[in-house]
RNA sequence: UGGGGUAUCGCCAAGCGGUAAGGCACUAGUUUUUGGUACUGGUAUUCGGGGGUUCGAAUCCCUCUACCCCAUCCA
């Protein structure tokens, strides 16, 4: 597999072989106070799968610290779907109100450090106190107690001295920090609540950012992955666990980002609404994008897996298309479930030529799907065919049955349209058509060309079944609430007609009606007196397509217009700065202005060039490669100094190396801090110019690339990078890239 | 507006200085007793915009733009 990784599987993957961690632990650990929906899917897939990859394991974590809105039934729901996906979270689900004493141990210890207060400000207050994202905010005067009055007053609190609201915990970081959440963030409420499991043990319960962070440590976990909206949040997860100086390893968070589809919502808030709202008949409404409502449906674990796999991990925020959800169910279905024949909206056709009756054999799976299996069809005069499938008056491309045009009976004979029959108002009520009694499938010697085989069913013999079709719940792409909801979204046939073999053999419980999609056998209305069925997903289907591109489709797609926006200007020593270096020092204006804007970039530039009278070599390395490093560090923290840059650029100068050489010692430098000189020397990275030396290297890459030398010959030139960067790959790097450019050139003329 | 993120095809998404992977969707054709499936081909001279560095930039530097997250005693 040349799959690419992910960049979770990577990091995971370095701190595996760094030694950092000798197994790796996730967790996937949902809130019980929903039900589970596709968005859940995605990170039980990255957590369990990655323990699975890297032979770990994954906890199961019920995050139940807000005793009021959580619920054991959705604890269940949760579990549920973690099966239902195949993944297996060990000996017993865990609880983070299973660590409530230790995490009340662990606020103690902050309290004692003095790292944490009790605050008695109103709710009102500690939000104003707060400041805003541009303001910073103010501590509050009870920041100030002692120690020993916030130990009495936080034990208090866990006695139930005091009343929701009266006090809280809070961390002491910084009221004033650019990150809002570092500013003295809440570890502790009181909520005088029953909690679903703790009972009414506890008058407190911690919050999200403590628990979290430290209940990862308590399991072990090593990699503590979320959703994008935590980013904000990793500091105070970080805070925590250094805070309290816990016995290392200790997990690491990292973000992705969460799954959106379109044509569907996944909050957790508007999911609720829907259910509450009555738009949909429960949280396993097929229509929603529950767990509960995809495993209602039909979806298959697999399809859901592979969903999964197949969207990928990243970090922009992105929303995926449903037909690659939809593409996922049909392709896991294909192969597995039998193939029936059922007409949904049933046209009578009497064969006035056929009398009596008899069975046919007919495979449950088509030729390319390796599956045994079979079925008798009764057949008989008297048939329905799918009011679809026939027209009197048919558009070019139609295939199927016409009064010109006979079809082909799926598994049975080709018929011919004899007569319309029409009511009062000239709707069609029946054909009576002829049947070609040599036509019959698998021993057709009748010649009869047909251009396609349609669905059909016996009369007598047909069962009456419920079938449910389903079609996205919003009709808009991005929809916001009830008020974008498709209202076809649900559509019942209460007497569709499907071959008796369905009901009586029950092969499977997933089926593809043929020509029309899959289908599931409803797990909670299904019963042998009133089959109902469910519509996973339709077939492809290209005629539709075809007759619905009638009308152009108008791409007005406007070129989007970049507005640039004003930049910064200058001060006016900067200016002078930039002035000197394009006036008298000739660099141009880009550099100039990237050495002139910053403070610690000039002063270094100005400290090489009193080494090396070589102001634009100098001021492309410093304004480039000594950037990047002075973007992370201070220059006072670097290996290198200003001389060694000067050093290094006389080499440049020289030609005794090349830039691209050059790249390399500075990336050494930065590391080791050594001399360029002695790079170069330790590493023998003096640069090859000698055509006589590179010639015979470049003719042994043109000899094994003959079909790239082709391609570049009839035009492609980009080839010509790629036979350059060859031959520097085998010198090392060392060729001089101008010579080796221009006697490519020349070879390949 | 301060901070933190993200921009590569219609939708996802690889790529980490040397020929712009792959999947979905779309499209053309072949096979087909499902207008399904399978198979074959076509789909980015270009990586949010503009500059710069380099023989060579999606990748490094500068700058601008757009979008997302943060001011719950939710998670």
């Amino acid at each position: 597999m040349s799959k690419s990784k992910d960049f979770l599987r990577t990091i995971v993957e370095e701190d595996l072989k760094s030694g950092k961690y000798k197994e790796v632990v996730t967790r996937f650990p949902p809130e019980p106070n929903g039900f589970p929906h596709i968005g859940h899917a995605k990170s039980i897939v990255i957590n369990f799968g990655i323990a699975r990859d890297y032979h770990g394991h994954c906890n199961l974590r019920m995050d139940d610290t807000n005793p009021t809105t959580e619920d054991t039934k959705y604890v269940e729901a949760l579990k549920d779907a973690v099966q239902w996906l195949g993944f297996d979270w060990g000996n017993s689900v865990h609880f983070t109100s299973d660590y409530f004493p230790k995490l009340y141990d662990y606020a103690v210890e902050l309290i004692k450090m003095g790292k944490a207060y009790v605050d008695s400000l109103t709710e009102e207050e500690i939000r104003e106190y707060r400041g805003t994202v541009t303001e910073a905010g103010r501590r509050s005067k009870y920041a100030q107690r002692s120690i020993e009055e916030n130990l009495d007053l936080f034990e208090r609190m866990k006695k139930g001295e005091f009343k929701d609201g009266e006090h809280v915990l809070r961390a002491r970081i910084d009221m004033s920090a650019a990150n809002m959440k570092m500013r003295d963030p809440l570890l502790y409420r009181i909520r005088h609540a029953h909690h679903f499991r703790a009972g009414d043990e506890w008058s407190i319960y911690p919050m999200y950012d403590f628990a979290h962070c430290l209940a990862d440590y308590i399991e072990g976990v090593t990699h503590s992955i979320c959703t994008l909206e935590f980013e904000n949040n990793r500091d105070i997860y970080n805070w925590v666990l250094d805070t309290l100086g816990l016995k290392p390893p200790r997990p690491y968070q990292y973000e992705f980002a969460r799954l959106n589809i379109n044509y569907t919502v996944m909050s957790k808030r508007k999911l609720l609404e829907l259910v509450e709202g009555g738009q949909v008949s429960g949280w396993d409404d097929p229509r929603l994008p529950t767990i509960a409502g995809y495993k209602r449906r039909g979806y298959t674990p697999e399809s859901i897996l592979n969903f999964c796999d197949g969207i990928g991990i990243a970090k922009a925020n992105s929303m995926v298309d449903v037909a690659q959800l939809e593409f996922s169910i049909r392709d896991d279905l294909n192969t597995k479930v039998p193939r029936v024949l059922c007409v949904l909206d049933p046209l009578k056709v009497t064969i006035v030529n056929y009398e009596g009756s008899e069975e046919i054999e007919a495979s449950y799976y088509p030729h390319d799907v390796p599956k045994e299996g079979s079925r008798k069809i009764p057949f008989s005069k008297d048939i329905y065919i799918e009011r679809d499938d026939f027209m009197e008056n048919p558009p070019k491309g139609y295939f199927r049955l016409t009064p010109e045009q006979p079809v082909r009976l799926r598994h049975g004979y080709i018929i011919s349209c004899k007569e319309v029959i029409k009511d009062t108002n000239g709707n069609i009520v029946e054909i009576k058509a002829e049947y070609h009694p040599d036509s019959k499938s698998g021993s057709d010697t009748s010649g009869i060309k047909v251009k396609s085989a349609i669905q059909w069913v016996s009369a007598k013999e047909a069962k009456t079944v419920e079938v449910r079709l389903y079609d996205r719940l919003f009709k808009e792409e991005a929809p916001e609430g009830v008020e974008d909801i498709n209202p076809d979204s649900l559509q019942v046939i209460k007497n569709a007609l499907i071959e008796p073999a369905v009901i009586t053999e029950k092969p499977d419980e997933r089926f593809q009606f043929e020509r029309q999609g899959y289908f599931y056998a409803d797990p909670i209305n299904y019963s042998d007196e009133h089959p109902v069925f469910n519509k996973i997903v339709g077939l492809k289907d290209s005629w539709g397509k075809k007759k619905k591109t009638g009308e152009p489709v108008p791409k007005p797609q406007a070129k989007k217009v970049q507005i640039d926006g004003e930049v910064v200007a200058m001060s006016e020593e900067q200016q002078a700065l930039f002035d000197k270096y394009t006036n008298a020092l000739g660099l141009n204006s880009e550099v100039a202005n990237t050495l002139a804007r910053d403070e610690q970039l000039s002063s270094f530039y100005e400290e090489a060039l009193a080494v090396l009278n070589s102001p634009v070599g100098l001021a492309n390395i410093v304004s480039n490669d000594v950037a990047r490093e002075l973007k992370e560090k201070q220059a006072n923290e670097l290996k290198f100094n200003a001389k060694q840059i000067a050093e290094l650029v006389k080499m440049v100068d020289d030609a005794t190396i090349s830039n691209k050489i050059a790249k390399q010692v500075f990336e050494e430098m930065v590391k080791s801090g050594e001399n360029p000189t002695q790079v170069v020397k330790d590493k023998g990275l003096v640069q090859i110019s000698d055509p006589s030396i590179i010639a015979p290297i470049i003719d042994e890459i043109i000899a094994k690339n003959p079909d790239n030398v082709a391609k570049f010959k009839a035009g492609n030139t980009k080839l010509l990078g790629f036979f350059v960067g060859q031959v520097l790959k085998a010198t090392g790097g060392k060729a001089n890239p101008k010579v080796v450019n221009e006697l490519v050139a020349e070879k390949l003329k």
